[in-house]
DNA sequence: GTGATAATTAGAATAATTCTAATTCCAAGC
DNA sequence: GCTTGGAATTAGAATTATTCTAATTATCAC
């Protein structure tokens, strides 16, 4: 968007703006995320990074972009690193994490709301699986399902 | 729903019915999910199950998972078993996960449509992070970012 | 500069999931 | 009715994703 390849100076300022220590684990690890802006698994960048700086542990990298969602530099895409839930409700229904306690509750969803999200993919996207989660702090233990 | 506490001859119903052997292991899984509806994790529902039947294998209850979940009798909360991903994508924007090619491209979400996504939410829930992920097919590959 | 303190790194350990060899089950042939 | 072949199912072993923690590096006060 801004720089075709952000150099060092670049990526730098981007740490620094965020009270962050620009170290050079984090100054690479930012830099191919950006080079290449596809959604890659915390491997993908491993391996990427470790053309330039071979010596880099994976740890290493899970804590440089630990470190880049915090800032809001990058985003998770599942940023559930929970294992699989499982859940016998078949309607169709979105879920509510509650990052409080934890646990997840059933939102209903108006059949009018489905139609919607299914006009807003573009042409030639065929969705067969909706998966809509809510994150964030209920009131208090409601009443319902958990 | 139905019944409070399923019992074998019905739970058996509920297998055949779908084309699966009912196996006691495959029973007593589904059991287990139905009589406390929960999410619970896989190794949730080992644990619950090892009550009635101790010698069974966390193998075999993430199988066991998996055919009722393609027998759409249970749905799998993330269903993702893959690792999580990062994206330089900061603006409000959902994903469409191309079961194809394994692609996640971005999905652009008018402003209304949060709005609309924020009101369906019952009065109490609080929600920050909205995660809307689209699975399905993609006619070719369009022309977005992946 | 030097020592105390905090931040960061990366090897080792853990947790979640999948692979595959062994077992069980069923049906057809004898 | 028993036996054999083949498919389905199970579960121990292996793999993969993530986190923990001891060691290192950097920063700040003196």
């Amino acid at each position: 968007m801004s720089s075709p390849i952000e150099n060092h100076a670049a990526l730098c300022e981007r740490l620094k703006a965020c009270d962050v220590r620009p170290t050079p684990q984090r100054e690479v690890v930012l830099k191919v995320i950006l080079e290449k802006r596809d959604h890659p698994t915390a491997d993908e960048v491993f391996a990427r990074v470790k053309a330039s700086m071979p010596t880099i542990s994976l740890a290493t990298v899970y804590n440089c972009l630990e470190t880049l969602v915090q800032c809001g530099i990058v985003r998770q895409v599942n940023l559930e690193r929970a294992p699989t839930r499982y859940c016998p409700n078949l309607h169709e229904h979105a879920h509510f994490h509650d990052e409080t306690t934890g646990q997840i509750h059933d939102v209903d969803l108006p059949p009018e709301l489905m139609t919607r999200l299914h006009e807003v993919l573009p042409a030639g996207f065929n969705a067969n699986v909706i998966e809509l989660t809510f994150r964030g702090k209920a009131a208090s233990s409601p009443h319902g399902t958990n």
